[in-house]
DNA sequence: ACCTAAAGTGAATCTACAG
DNA sequence: CCTGTAGATTCACTTTAGG
């Protein structure tokens, strides 16, 4: 396995060189790979149509009509259609994935039992599947069925003897500590993250949000890897990626996504080395991670954090742990340090400003704690 | 859809009455279900073998063993072998299904997306997938991936038309009072629920919690129905059956396991009516024309009904229907057609006046169903 | 400006039955 | 098979409107 001390042990060749770095390529996504080298990229991320099959329309108990995928490009005849572009598009990525590269697929139960068949028959091997819990889900309008509340997301290797790369600390870091769980509960893409077109309508149906790449290139790649996105849209992947100092591609059929996905981009700003570094050693500690804090954009990476007194400051790093005065560590661990104290509660030590105000980290736990409670009720039967 | 009240509607034919009913049958489940009845059974619930790294023992259908091989291209002859396994019980099962029954199969990202594959192709709907999030699964004691913290489970009806039941509100009930989401957190098996053997060894390798068919049962089955396990282990489904009021057929092939599972039936008591008396919608409820709400006199031709704005209003003609601003046509088409609106439930739309009060006209449905439930309950005199 | 109420919205395979 | 109609059905969050 590749970790964060041993990733540049694998050089990269010439062809890697020549890659068209940073942009969003035009055209089909199987022909585009067709044209790079192969053994070039260290992770490729794809959200493929998801061969939706809806029929009529869809109403709300208030009689508002619901804003369906019937874009033209979720079109296909058939499952044998949908398969064959399925196992095109995975052949084509795997040739173009270095030897010990990874892929990620999000899907729901329309595609993903079909796309994890195929990826398995076409020699990936998978890692884990994981479940994006959607805290925000659209109910089910007409009592049918369960409230359709999540998507499934395949991580695999090239094949099974790929040394993949997997930052287990620093995700048990943005865990506070426990080990990262294969079901991630995360909001849905709204408010001032959903990008608008100049109607002010939503402009991709299906933007995925910010903090579900966040999490799966802090977990699965490290800074300066080649990140390539089959199906970029209005392209999350590029500013995540770019945000964390990644190198993408990106591959677009629309242009209408392509021009949004670049201005997107123009604006997002690579976060310093202090910021991206991330932890390698161990810690252990309690209940909501800080990390949630910075993956769902409360905080940003970069951003400092204040004691009361203002004496001590401290900037927040990607991977949810805090870096001050060249102490590297948790909220709690930070605080303690410059305190020269034996232990502190980070979330009540730690400020941010607001409107010239200093507010408690403590009032973010809050706000997550509030919707944890929302949409988690385990119930012993 | 079958609901609460209609399940009936579906008579039992012969061929059901000759099920062995709160059997265990010993056999492999492909030529058990061969000699059943086609078209007798309600549901279906499968746990197969996971296909765990392809090392452990795969027989095929004819009881044939399957090498393991770990050699990379011999991988494919792996999934193969377990995809005709798979085809053949999904296809076995199918047939014996009712064409309003459905099914529910459970595994992990061995061999979920190839079981889910082949139910699309043989002809199943999926109706969702659902996630069965552990509460207390077994950490990753390496490190080298994330905790596998879920199961994954697929619910599909016989076909894309079938009317399979779906226990809406007794699942919103058992979720506080908000509709049940496709992810459901529940401890795995332990303690006390969790079966040994004589040595004090966990008596199966995966038994499932009775929490999981408790949520199953209660939600796509009603009492009476015929729940058939395919691979029965120590018997979790037909426990939760019994005590549910369902009547089951176990398939299992292991001597061992059919014993431990007649013990543990032996123990398990079924629940009295009133507890197994489940919440039901609306929908359950009989149907009430609003013409006889005029002929009973309890609204009288000519009377105007008012929204409960007072926005819209309309007069009562003797045959049932309203006029309002010469929109005629039942309540619900008058609704929709002075709202503009797409449709339109006339019953809580429209309101009358009583002592200056307005009163929907909903009241009045009730009232009449109130009397026909005493017509239908034999006093005793 | 600030607080509250109302409206809007999100990858959705979303009805049952009489005639 | 088809068509037409009765009539049942929503959660969490953001944005806008109104006071």
């Amino acid at each position: 396995m590749k970790t964060e001390s041993t990733r540049r042990a694998e050089p990269r060749g010439l062809a890697s060189r020549e890659l068209p770095l940073n942009q969003i390529l035009a055209g089909d996504c199987i022909e585009v790979m067709n044209s790079l080298p192969e053994s070039s990229v260290d992770l490729i991320f794809a959200d493929p149509p998801y061969n939706l099959q809806l029929k009529g329309d869809l109403h709300r108990p208030d009689n508002s009509k619901v804003d369906a995928v019937d874009d033209h490009w979720d079109q296909f005849t058939g499952f044998a259609a949908y398969d064959q572009f399925t196992r095109e598009w995975l052949a084509a990525a795997r040739r173009i994935l270095k030897p010990n590269g990874a892929i990620w697929v999000i899907g729901s139960y329309h595609n993903i039992f079909r796309v994890g068949a195929s990826l398995q028959d076409a020699g990936y091997w998978i890692l884990n599947d994981v479940i994006w819990r959607k805290s925000n889900p659209m109910p089910n309008f007409r009592g049918k069925r369960l409230t359709n509340a999540h998507e499934t997301m395949i991580w695999a290797s090239k094949s099974e003897n790929s040394k993949y790369t997997f930052n287990y600390e620093a995700l048990k870091s943005l865990n506070e500590g426990i080990q990262m769980r294969s079901d991630w509960v995360l909001p849905i893409c709204t408010g001032g993250e959903r990008l608008k077109d100049d109607k002010g309508d939503k402009a991709h149906p299906t933007q995925k949000p910010e903090s579900l790449l966040h999490r799966i290139l802090i977990g699965s790649t490290n800074p300066g890897d080649v990140v390539l996105d089959l199906f970029f849209g209005t392209g999350t992947t590029g500013a995540v990626a770019k945000m964390l100092g990644r190198d993408f591609i990106g591959i677009e059929r629309e242009e209408a996504y392509r021009e949004i996905a670049t201005k997107r981009l123009e604006r997002v700003r690579r976060l310093d080395a202090g910021a991206l570094a991330t932890t390698t050693g161990k810690r252990a500690e309690p209940r909501v991670p800080f990390g949630q804090v910075v993956e769902r954009g409360m905080l940003r990476p970069g951003e400092e954090l204040y004691s009361l007194d203002s004496r001590h400051k401290a900037k927040v790093r990607a991977d949810g742990s805090l870096i001050g005065n060249d102490v590297k560590g948790s909220i709690h661990q930070v605080g303690a340090a410059l305190q020269r104290a034996p232990s502190c509660n980070g979330w009540t030590y730690w400020h941010f400003r607001r409107e010239g105000r200093m507010v408690p980290i403590d009032t973010l736990r809050q706000q997550i704690r509030a919707e944890m409670q929302a949409e988690d009720t385990p119930r012993p039967n």
